[in-house]
DNA sequence: TCTGGGGTCCTAGGACCC
DNA sequence: TCTGGGGTCCTAGGACCC
């Protein structure tokens, strides 16, 4: 039952290098929405001591000094490569699940066992040649294993070009490698779960390998004892296959600059609440309820700070955009106060059902469902077709002042004809 | 202008009902 | 009058991930 972890290194900049082969061997960082925080890291810039989602105003005078270059974030781009990279990752085993943009497990169950490190080598080869985005492969028997084996793989813990097989590794091997490695760095262990942990003396992953679940459970939940037991190769988290439908979709942005007014917000709400809406579709679900929320800058001490959702129950679980947006700009209506200056606004989708489960009532009408079951099936082909946004609301307006700020943006080599990268 | 991301799931605890 | 158990549903908040 072995599996594989194939996780792209450093993804979002490793898309602007494909497209800028200069950017290769320079400290390179992308930025998340509005250019606020780092959330990827070239090597040179890691081997700085730039965290993760660190805010990068703050980090001006280290970048000019280290002659950082920084790209605000090109999600068309990145989801493009993603996909390429996925679908060739997918012709590499019968079963995949995708984790994340950049990252998925593969079964390998039936494999021949001692021929896995070279596979893994062939995975790497191969998406490199063909997309020219460079992976590491964690191979062991949970998931929880594999990641660890990725991470081993990426810092060359093991000692093997970017893949790193535990069921290679004898238990005494295994059992110092493990001693090596910060707590932090199991996945499902975030800075407070580790925190606690080290409190109690467990400091390493081989630590709390040799705890026991039942310990592990009453002192914090069934949750992190699940992940010892992976650890000690029992598998408790299961390979979802494609299509294992989200219980809630969220979509939510900081503004590029306070909005004030209800008319801004409404737009800012019923353009997330149509990316919702096309995420819901997506997946084959509908939703029950709705959330949505509003929120003033929370960083900013001399501001009057504000921040309420409100959660709306639809008359019946739907995915038409018309009928979600107006549900959320009723909602939006009740808790808008005049007077503050906001910086963020969201929408929860919630209650998610499979469509094919819901039961019609009695009040329904075939008919006027039909009609704008066939017009959202219109509105999402032409946004496949000519690029996300093409075919909007009106209530999305069209000015959006309130719009992400993204400044250093790359072009959209592979998703819009006018950007194409020019040779020569 | 004036900088601080976005998304998902789980759990605990309260309300309510039988 | 007070005391029970046990189940379900909902919400808020915590925690994690990338």
């Amino acid at each position: 039952m072995p599996l594989a972890l194939v996780d792209c290194n450093n993804f979002y900049v490793s898309c602007e290098r494909v497209f800028n082969p200069k950017l290769e061997a320079k400290p390179v960082v992308v930025l998340s929405n509005n250019d606020g925080c780092v959330v990827s890291r070239s090597n040179e810039v890691k081997a700085l001591g730039l965290k993760m989602a660190e805010p990068w105003f703050k980090l001006e005078k280290l970048s000019k000094q280290h002659g950082i270059i920084a790209y605000s974030s090109n999600y068309a781009l990145y989801g493009d490569l993603s996909a390429r990279v996925m679908s060739i990752l997918s012709t590499f085993s019968p079963r995949q699940e995708i984790y994340s943009i950049d990252e998925c497990f593969l079964d390998l169950s039936g494999f021949d066992p001692q021929s896995l490190m070279a596979y893994g080598q062939t995975i790497r080869q191969t998406v490199k040649r063909n997309v020219g985005i460079p992976v590491c492969v964690g191979i062991a028997d949970t998931k929880t294993l594999a990641k660890l084996a990725n991470h081993c793989a990426k810092k060359e813990l093991s000692g093997n070009d970017g893949v790193c097989d535990f069921g290679q590794m004898d238990k005494v091997e295994g059992r110092a490698l493990f001693a090596g490695i910060p707590v932090k760095e199991v996945w499902g262990v975030g800075p407070n779960i580790s925190r606690k942990l080290l409190n109690m003396g467990i400091k390493t992953v081989e630590d709390l390998r040799t705890t026991s679940a039942d310990k592990i459970r009453s002192q914090f939940s069934v949750v992190l004892s699940r992940t010892v037991n992976e650890l000690n190769g029992t598998p408790c988290i299961e390979l979802e296959d494609a299509g294992t439908p989200r219980q809630q979709i969220m979509v939510s942005r900081s503004f590029g600059a306070a909005v004030t007014e209800l008319e801004e917000l409404i737009e800012s709400i019923a353009y997330y609440t149509t990316g919702a809406a096309e995420k819901l579709r997506h997946d084959g679900s509908v939703a029950t309820s709705l959330c949505v929320y509003i929120r003033t800058n929370q960083f900013t001490e001399a501001e009057a700070k504000y921040q309420q959702s409100i959660v709306v129950p639809l008359s019946q679980p739907t995915d038409d955009t018309m009928k979600l947006v107006s549900a959320a700009c009723h909602g939006l209506k009740t808790i808008y106060r005049r007077g503050f200056r906001y910086k963020k606004s969201g929408v929860l989708l919630m209650g998610l059902q499979a469509r094919k489960t819901i039961q019609p009532t009695l009040f329904d009408d075939p008919a006027k469902q039909a009609r704008s079951a066939s017009m959202i099936r219109t509105m999402d082909a032409i946004n496949k077709k000519m690029g996300s946004g093409s075919l909007t609301l009106a209530a999305s307006g069209t000015q959006c002042r309130w719009a992400m700020r993204r400044e250093s943006k790359s072009p959209n080599y592979t998703t819009d004809w006018k950007e194409l990268l020019a040779v020569g």
